[in-house]
DNA sequence: CCTACAATAGACCGACCAGTCTACTACAAA
DNA sequence: TTTGTAGTAGACTGGTCGGTCTATTGTAGG
């Protein structure tokens, strides 16, 4: 039985905050009244503010990201299926259908804020190309994916993906991201 | 000879301010210094920092993105080759390539902030989509784009090219986004 | 039981935030 | 010339920001 650490209650409570008001539009003392930690434990486990951001990007924002965008190849799967299903997958996810895909969020703000934010976000948005990337070869060795360059496939999968789920929460729906994304499928199909 | 008020270059300054740090990273006393102008004529004119920002979005925002992603239909034009010509143009603008779009940016940010503000941006991102229809039927018409629902094509060209331009500036290339865009306009060729 | 250190707790700090206030200036209308 | 008003000017306010400080508590090792 593990119990929920302080340190494990700030870096929810900084993810949930960061990802709905942004860096610069949350501050430690919401933050500290959402975890319920006093002050004091906060400076106790990390350095500053942005420290604690840091953290939460590596040990939660991370992960989320790498759980959402998951791209799982098994033996018998084929690349197109891979992309539809997991265009599926998102689409069913109230919280990224409304809010966006949190990486894309932080990496846009911070990028003229701050340079190790920015450089952090961009290592995984770098990441996250290469796991598509294979997924894509794969499709094209099935035949079930356009022989073009897969890493530029790759991108453009991504950050149309990430323009489609850049909708405001008042207006996205699950049905808007599907006739969005529907299009990038029709396009890499062979 | 029109002189430059006080207004304009808090207009001005709001506007840059916004851009490159967003709402909640941008302050009035710095906006202040960069127009060089005293707090109590922001006041005379503004109710708030929020009506100015307001006042910026329709005054200067708007303007703006309608001017960088104008598109101009004559007698003898091409649906295909409007668009083709746009990303060209795009990739050509420095700040926008670096920056992203600044009604995308400020929209974003805004979802879960502001709703006023919100609203007003997603009005003007209907208002493009419409623009970006009647394109797409001309070209449908001319045989030079794929006959699928213009609607959605629209809605999919602006938000794929929005997540085309939020790479962060140090990363961001005209490069990178010509070979992302070319992959849009691939897949709405005939 | 004692010691030492990790963690909790929150009062407190200077800096900065948006916004207010009063005094002053420029200028147009009467 | 007088008067009214739009605009300029910046000192000032209350509240919030990120961050510091000291005191206290919980707990594991000796």
């Amino acid at each position: 039985m593990s119990k929920i650490t302080s340190r494990d209650k700030l870096l929810d409570a900084t993810f949930r905050e960061v990802y709905m008001y942004g860096y610069a539009g949350s501050s430690t003392a919401n933050i500290l009244k959402i975890a319920a930690v006093p002050k004091g434990s906060m400076y106790h486990h990390f350095a500053s503010k942005k420290e604690m951001v840091v953290a939460m990007i590596k040990e939660r924002l991370v992960p989320k990201v790498r759980e959402d965008f998951l791209i799982e190849i098994n033996d018998d799967s084929r690349g197109l299926e891979i992309i539809e299903y997991l265009f599926k997958k998102i689409s069913n996810n109230r919280m990224l259908v409304k809010h966006g895909c949190p990486l894309h969020k932080l990496m846009f703000e911070m990028g003229s804020l701050d340079d190790e934010i920015t450089e952090l976000c961009y290592a995984e948005y770098l990441y996250m190309c290469d796991n598509f990337s294979k997924v894509i070869e794969l499709g094209i060795r099935q035949k079930t994916i356009k022989d073009i360059d897969s890493s530029s496939l790759a991108q453009h999968i991504i950050t149309a993906s990430w323009g489609a789920l850049s909708i405001p929460p008042k207006y996205a729906s699950k049905e808007q991201f599907l006739k969005d994304t529907n299009n990038i499928l029709e396009f890499i199909k062979v």
